[in-house]
RNA sequence: GGGCUGGUAGCUCAACGGUAGAGCAGGAGACUUUUAAUCUCUUGGUUCUGGGUUCGAAUCCCAGCCGGCCCA
């Protein structure tokens, strides 16, 4: 490349002595009539798309990022890259007068140029574009990450995103796993007749789950609202409506901490299929959750991998998927005596096991932590837990030979909770009931509207919902819910 | 909220009380099929911020900011 005018001295006492050389060279782009930041250029597609049709002799016509550029003097390799792939450019100057060199010349690895030329196969084998013409498209002001380490820095990876996705292959594919497994599902519910719908996200009472709402203002109305936290109680009011099968795919809202496993929003499915009850919805999520596993990387089994990428766990979504009621999974876990303790006694055997338990835990939430720490967590292969103590699903229907529990699964596999299925509560007086008998830390708003839907006759109904970040977290084997979510919220620096 | 841990050149990382370095990127040069190209030379730093200890601080201490992991 070309001789270098030395820098104003201020220029690279900044610090910015690399992103100064850009902009003179951008500047010199200009001067010599072609537009840095370009326009409209032709290509025969992605980078993927031109690979798909690469021949020998053919033209071809791409554009990308120059991520490379190895120099040999009179030739020049570049290549040129986009999320879809990477294609070899040649350039020898022996094809281009000298202004064109010069040109060429002003180009930094970053930058988007767009070529025409015909392929041919290099003698190691590298399929090649051998530039006829090359046109600037857009100069890069700043430099990009480390060609070799790509960009390892967490936090930047979050907050720049972008540069994580031209740098990073691997943030490539988990990222975009995510819109095929959405676009998989819509495909599998829609096939089986379910309606996709669109509810607010604006909502007067924040219901359908037990969390703190993000509130706002209505300024025309003069109310308050609260993002949505939950998408159930709005689809139920469509069955109530005589929409049979019906689905929402979309934001909710909980104003509480972040974690490995936790963004502020987070994607939620919801589906309700009126007739059916929880075992039927069981059966389609096995079904679908196949399905998306054969999709995303052609077999039933997953690999999770720990933090230096080694294999830390196996699991095998292979059908049918183990079901089991959640007190047998507690005998199993506590002893079978466990349901005939006292509370004192419970809480002293639950320590004994090495379970965390506080001295203002009610008798299901001490069963209940026992669950998580001994059951849930362990728990590596798909597992349905079924009929849960009512307690801890208000929405749900109580099943008719043992009305403390409800006609429940909740899905685990790999530790996490990834879907629950009810068959829906569907008698208002007892929605009522159950939803002005919950107690604990959590407990779920009271929506007057909807139970005054559910007195209009809502039909006996299963229902779903599905966390789509975790489910693309564990099909994709990520470690971080903000592996899966293009932009995770930060904290705002300084 | 608590515990542990991290922030050094554009990027990836060293230096761990004694002159802040390397690789890549950048700059100059050589090279007409390279591919982490190679070879010679070379520029580049408010060591996150603010205090403190010390003859001397990237390093030790305190506070803050922003992350990561674990716990609640």
């Amino acid at each position: 490349m070309p001789e270098a005018e030395p820098l104003p001295p201020d220029a690279a006492s900044h610090g910015g002595e690399l992103v100064a050389r850009r902009r003179e060279k951008s500047a010199a782009l200009a001067a010599a009539g072609i537009a840095p930041f370009g326009g409209r250029f032709s290509v025969d597609g992605s980078v993927a798309d031109v690979r798909a049709a690469f021949a020998e002799g053919k033209t071809l016509r791409a554009a990308g990022r120059i991520t490379a550029h190895r120099d040999m003097g009179k030739s020049h390799f570049l290549d040129l890259s986009d999320a879809t792939g990477r294609i070899q450019v040649y350039v020898n100057a022996k094809g281009f007068d000298l202004e064109q060199m010069a040109a060429f010349g002003l180009l930094d690895l970053g930058d988007f140029l767009g070529v025409e030329g015909e392929g041919f196969v290099t003698r190691t084998g590298e399929w090649t574009i051998r530039a006829a013409k090359f046109t600037p498209l857009a100069k890069a002001l700043r430099p990009l990450p480390e060609k070799w380490h790509g960009l390892a820095d967490v936090e930047q990876r979050y907050r720049q995103r972008y540069l994580d996705l031209v740098s990073n292959e691997e943030s490539r594919r988990v990222l975009l796993a995510r819109p095929r497994i959405v676009r998989a599902i819509r495909e599998f519910l829609e096939a089986r007749g379910f309606v996709e719908v669109e509810t607010p996200i604006l909502q007067a009472v924040a219901s359908g789950a037990a969390a703190r709402p993000f509130t706002t203002h209505h300024n025309a109305y003069d109310s308050d609202l609260h993002l949505r936290i939950a998408l159930e109680l709005n689809l139920k009011r469509l069955l109530v409506g005589g929409i049979p099968k019906v689905f929402e795919m979309g934001r909710n809202f909980r104003n509480e901490g972040v974690s490995r496993r936790h963004n502020p929003e987070f994607t939620m499915l919801e589906a309700y299929w009126a007739y059916a009850d929880f075992e039927m919805m069981a059966d389609l999520v096995e079904e679908m959750i196949c399905q998306l596993a054969m999709l995303v990387n052609g077999s039933l089994g997953i690999e999770t991998r720990d933090a230096e990428g080694n294999v830390a766990k196996r699991l095998n979504l292979t059908r049918p998927w183990r079901r089991a009621r959640y007190r047998d999974l507690i005998a199993a876990a506590a002893g079978d005596d466990w349901f005939t303790l006292d509370l004192a006694a419970q809480k002293e055997r639950a320590r004994a096991l090495g379970v965390q338990i506080s001295e203002a835990m009610e008798a299901h939430e001490v069963t209940q932590q026992l669950f998580e720490k001994l059951v849930e967590e362990k728990t590596l292969d798909p597992l349905y837990v079924t009929h849960l103590p009512k307690e801890l699903v208000p929405l749900a229907k109580q099943n008719v030979e043992d009305p403390s529990l409800v006609d429940v699964y909740e899905l685990i596999i790999n530790g996490q909770e990834i879907s629950p299925g009810y068959s829906e509560l569907n008698d208002p007086d007892v929605q009522r009931a159950r939803l002005l008998e919950q107690s604990g830390g959590e407990t779920m708003a009271l929506d007057e509207d909807f139970l005054l839907a559910l007195e209009h006759g809502m039909p006996p109904a299963g229902g779903i919902g599905v966390g789509i970040d975790r489910l693309v977290m564990l099909l994709a084997g990520a470690e971080s819910i903000r592996d899966v979510i293009l932009f995770p919220h930060m904290k705002p620096k300084a």
